[in-house]
This record gives C-alpha cells, structure tokens and sequence, in this order.
DNA sequence: CGCCATATTGATCGGGGTCAACGGCTGTGG
DNA sequence: CCACAGCCGTTGACCCCGATCAATATGGCG
C-alpha cells in the first residue's frame, strides 16, 4: 500500500484517462508544504506562481470586510486544486486559509499550461472541478440568501457531508469529522457566533445530530436533509 | 458598420488571437433565438445540448426554495457564455430567466470540444471567464452575508455598472439603463421588496444616486463606492 | 378608461445581532 | 502537580434591522 497516491487520481477516477495522463497527474505536484490549523496558505493580494493541491486536511477561502467581519466562502477537502484561478487570474481576491493542520502540494503554473495545451481532457476535468465550485457558491448564496438560521446550518451539515463521502472520509453510522468551531460556522453561514451556538443546541434537541467535536454524528439524514431543504445534485454524485 | 460583431470578439479583443481562432469565434453560434423579458431560457433540470451566448439584453441565474423564496445568483451581460457549466455538467442545478428581451446565441456542444481539443488559448479564454462568474458569486456571498441592506444595494449597483462600463454599455455621466424592478434587486440581495424600497430612498436622500427606471445615474461614485466597500479588482479591470 | 405591474407608505413583529459573563477543557510553565 | 492563560462553548438580557402584512399611489398599455 503506498503512502500516498495523488488524490487527484483518486477524483478522477471514474474518467477512462490514458497511462500517460496518468502519469502527468502523478507527477504534478513539484513541492509538498504542510501548515498547521488556523494558518494562511495564500492571502488576498498574492499573485501566486504556482496552484495548490489539498492533499491533507481541510481549508476554507474568506475575507474580511473594513469592519472586522469575516465572511467564509467556501471549504475545502482532500482533492481540491483550490486556486486553480490563480492561472489564469493573476491576483488572489480573496485569502485561504487553514481549518485543520495541512498537507498541500504545489503544481507549477508551467505544468498547468502544458495540460492546458496537450492534455485536453485532463484540462476538462480541472475546468469541470472549478464549475462544481462555482456550484457550491451558488448554492451558498440560495442558503444565505434566503434560508433561516435553522436550515444553514442543516444544509451546510449535509454538503460537508456529501463531499467527504465522495472522498471516502466518512465512517460508519453517519459520523464525520467536524473540524470547525463555531464562529467559523456563523462566517460560513453570515450569522452570529451566539446564534450559531443557539441553532445547534435546537438541532441536537430535535435528535437531528449529534456534535461533539471533533466529530458529528447525523442521526437522522432524512430529517436533517429535509430541514436543510438539500439536494445534492449540485455535487454532482449519484446520490 | 456591421450589425453585429459576436460580443465574444469584443471581450476577447485584448487577446493576441489568430485569424483561425477569431474565425471559430465568429462562427461559433449556430443559431440564434430572441426572448422577451421575464421568460426562462434554461430550467432547474435541463439537460442543454448547448451552450448559450448572450448577445443583446440582461438575463439573470436564479432558484427558489420549496417556500417559494427567489434567490438571484448572478445577473449576466452581453458577451457572457451563462452556461458554460452545462458542457461540462450534465444537469442545470438552476434556472436562467430574462430580464429585458435578449437575444441569445447558441454554441454547440461539440463546437465547446472543438475549442477545448484544438484551440487551447480559446479554452483558457472562456476557462477565465467562468473563473470570473466565480470571483463573483464570492463577493455576492460577502456582500449578502456580511453587510446591511445600503450596503449591499451599493455594491450591487458598483458591480453593474463596471461590467457594463467594460462592455461599453455606459453613458455619460455615470449613467446605465437599470432594468431591475426592485422586487428583483430584493432576490439578487437577499432581502425583501419593501426594505429595498426604502433603502433605495435613503440612497437618494444621500444624493448618491438618481435611480428613475430604467435608468440609474450614479450623483457621486466615490461615495457610493465607499459605501459598497466596492473594489472592483475582482472583475479584473485596471480602474 | 380600466387593468396590472411596480413603487410607495404605514404599522407591527420577530429573527438574529450585540454585549457581557461564565463554564470547561487543554496545554504550558513554574 | 497545580495554577493560570487562552480558546471554545454556553447562557442571559436587550435591542434593532429588516420581514411581513396591508393599503395606497402611479404609470404604461391595450
């Protein structure tokens, strides 16, 4: 069993890709840097010369308005090349940050251009990864938009858990690791720490989960996919 | 004068394109399809066989919750390739419905794996290009999550008018058409119709903006912008 | 001229923000 | 081994932004 295939592999698993294409994404990844939890990968700002694979760990994109409020715009999992962008916009216009201690490998903007023009269909599938993202803000905007407090935190419980099923970070039973505090769930969510901490002690009451971290238990999906109105088409999965 | 150049061209026009590359362009839209205003071009479900380029008018993504909640995600401009995504991703996790009129070009799918497979540059072109829809459903998120109902108004009516001043769809003075009813800048906000009412008031009182649909004259960009926190960086303009 | 969509205004209410303490766990240094 | 610091979660009190309900203008159009 070796230590580490590229997760990228892993993701793209279900595509027919040649032992070459393979190969390139094998070895796409020139340097791996680790970070610990609550650290900046890349800032606001940066104009970064290489894109970043999350290997390990989870991250979240954000930024801070001039009052001190932080909004987070996105999580991250194993898999994600979060700033693909970064090719091809040359300045951040917004920071990623670390949930949890991290393992991230770096791929040159080089190796990008030369996927770009050789390897077509690794090409779609990295462009295809970056429109399921733009999904998932689409779909943030519809919960903060438009749904109360109650059915944030339940629709966002029942994405983070979607997305870890589709990379094998589930265990048995509907438990999941739950690496977020929860002021970072109330800037994920545009909604207060005190709210936030309010809204769960009701989900748990209602026998929806159970949260102790670092760990959530879903005890009845149904109800907590139906509280969160989610449907998880977005994520693409069969589901 | 010819009636109409593709507004792909025109977005594309600082690119170093070669002949071959503008002529696939050019001819990209096969057929081409005119809407009046508040109709749906594409629903929650479709599963287009092809992609649509935006050639005169304003049409917006939206979704509505099981409630019968409206969310806008994103309005689009002329130029804009609004759903790419459904090259790439089978199934429409949204609908786009029309603002104005519009007329509407379509590119076929297997045009898309032309361009994908033997013009690279054009890929990354449009590539870029979704990327920046991206960068702009992050700052929705921000903006809806993180700001008051002035606030928000004021970076909405920024946003637009810089993509428009970009298309070169401004007039003197600071002055675009405003084809949204309130009831709509309320879904794109997050907020509810007579709030925006008032909140549109006390923008005027401020001597910020004239807003007389369809038309909005922007009394005092600095301050409007500052009220916004608008910084336009993410739209990828020099400004 | 009447209809219908949109804009405006008033009154009331409630979800969730803010402020302020306090409790509990963990890691660290004396 | 204990004391203290710091982060995180919890709780209570109070209040306001913005939702909701309900009319009333206004203006374009057939």
């Amino acid at each position: 069993m070796q230590t580490q295939s590229n997760p990228l592999l892993m993701k793209f698993k279900h595509l027919p890709l040649t032992a070459e294409e393979k190969t390139v994404l094998q070895g796409a990844c020139f340097r791996t840097v680790h970070f610990g939890a609550r650290e900046d990968i890349v800032r606001q700002g940066d104009k970064p010369k290489e894109c970043n694979l999350l290997l390990e760990g989870v991250v979240c994109r954000y930024e801070e308005t001039p009052e001190g409020k932080r909004q987070i715009m996105s999580f991250q999992f194993p898999g994600d090349i979060f700033d693909a962008q970064s090719f091809v916009l040359e300045t951040m216009d917004h920071s990623i940050g670390t949930i949890t201690p991290c393992k991230v490998g770096a791929i040159s903007h080089q190796t990008m251009d030369e996927i770009v023009h050789h390897y077509p269909r690794l090409m779609k599938a990295i462009w295809k990864d970056t429109l399921l993202d733009a999904a998932v803000f689409r779909k943030w905007l519809v919960n903060i938009g438009r749904r109360d407090a109650y059915q944030r935190i339940a629709h966002l419980m029942c994405e983070v858990f979607i997305r870890l099923e589709t990379v094998g970070l589930t265990r048995d039973d509907h438990t999941i690791d739950w690496p977020f505090t929860q002021a970072e769930i109330a800037d994920a969510l545009g909604l207060s720490l005190v709210h936030v901490n309010r809204t769960l002690q009701e989900l748990r009451r209602e026998k929806l989960i159970v949260l102790r971290n670092p760990t959530l238990t879903i005890l009845d999906w149904e109800a907590l996919k139906s509280a969160g109105q989610f449907a998880p088409n977005y994520l693409q999965v069969a589901a």
